[in-house]
DNA sequence: GGCCTGGCTTAGCCTTACCAGAGTCAGCTA
DNA sequence: TAGCTGACTCTGGTAAGGCTAAGCCAGGCC
């Protein structure tokens, strides 16, 4: 069911990249966030409606997503309106996209009895989209099927 | 660079399985021990060593964890060993791998100038594994190649 | 019988995350 | 000029998550 993933026991797991990106995202209102600039939300008062989180702690989460480059803030302004900002994702948070999608994913399968309220497809083909495991050769990998192993530090 | 994924503006974001998922491990520490818990850690006081958490912390998580379904407690009993005893992911438990593979793939990427300290590889072949979107015709996605859909409310 | 070890719990405390409610300020519209 | 709206900030409070330090208990070992 697990998989023995352990390469032999006792390599220590500083410099560990799961907890360097929770030290970006750890709190729930962050991925919430993340979510709603996926979904398409651009502004301050949207994305604290959406998420369902009070204004303060948006404008804190916002703050801090635009501080670790995830999104940036651009001032912007429609014909007959003043300036206003709006927030959108860079590359490096558009990347995390595949995370959000596996924590949907799971909640879709284990937490919802019917297979979650949202769909994710290809626009091009229109065919439903999944988070996968694969390896370079082109396998689809369980989490059986996996080795662990410390990467050679090149430098 | 983002995708406009929104359909259409204003539907509500309740129910979601985002955020049932970040109710069920919203925590640095949860994630932590599961980070653990792939990597083939069983004994309490690994996961608080391993995780670098306080025992309490640890306790409450386990707890929890075990509450959720997402890890089983067991007794086992080496051979001139008093009884012990160990923690083991379920399925659902072990269907989180993709999404902590994901934090991980993208703290590889974006926060670690070595590309990341552990390789996930295929047992059988060798070859370094990724976690991808891709559409069930096959197709890998790109984050600007989605739509999302409201699923049709079957039942 | 006393010691040690694993697997916890308890106590006391600090810090962070979050909330509600109210206030601010700039700029456009009327 | 007054009002409205968007994008915040400020105040004051609760609760959750975290820590250290210490204690507890069962069972095997010496």
């Amino acid at each position: 069911m697990t998989g023995a993933l352990d390469p032999r026991g006792a390599w220590a797991a500083d410099r560990c990249t799961i907890a360097k990106a929770l030290d970006v995202v750890s709190t729930r209102s962050a991925f919430l966030i993340l979510r709603e600039a996926f979904y398409g939300t651009t502004r301050f008062d949207d994305f604290a409606a959406r998420a369902r989180i009070s204004e303060p702690v948006a404008a804190a989460r916002l703050r801090e997503l635009v501080q670790e480059g995830l999104l940036e803030r651009e001032d912007y302004r429609e014909p007959r309106q003043r300036t206003r900002q709006r927030y959108r994702l860079t590359a490096k948070g558009a990347d995390l996209f595949p995370a959000l999608a596996a924590l949907m994913q799971w909640g879709d399968r284990w937490l919802d009895n019917r297979g979650g309220p949202v769909e994710l497809r290809h626009r091009d083909c229109g065919e439903p989209v999944a988070v996968e495991l694969r390896c370079a050769a082109g396998h689809v990998i369980g989490t059986n099927e996996l080795d662990l192993a410390r990467r050679p530090r090149r430098r």
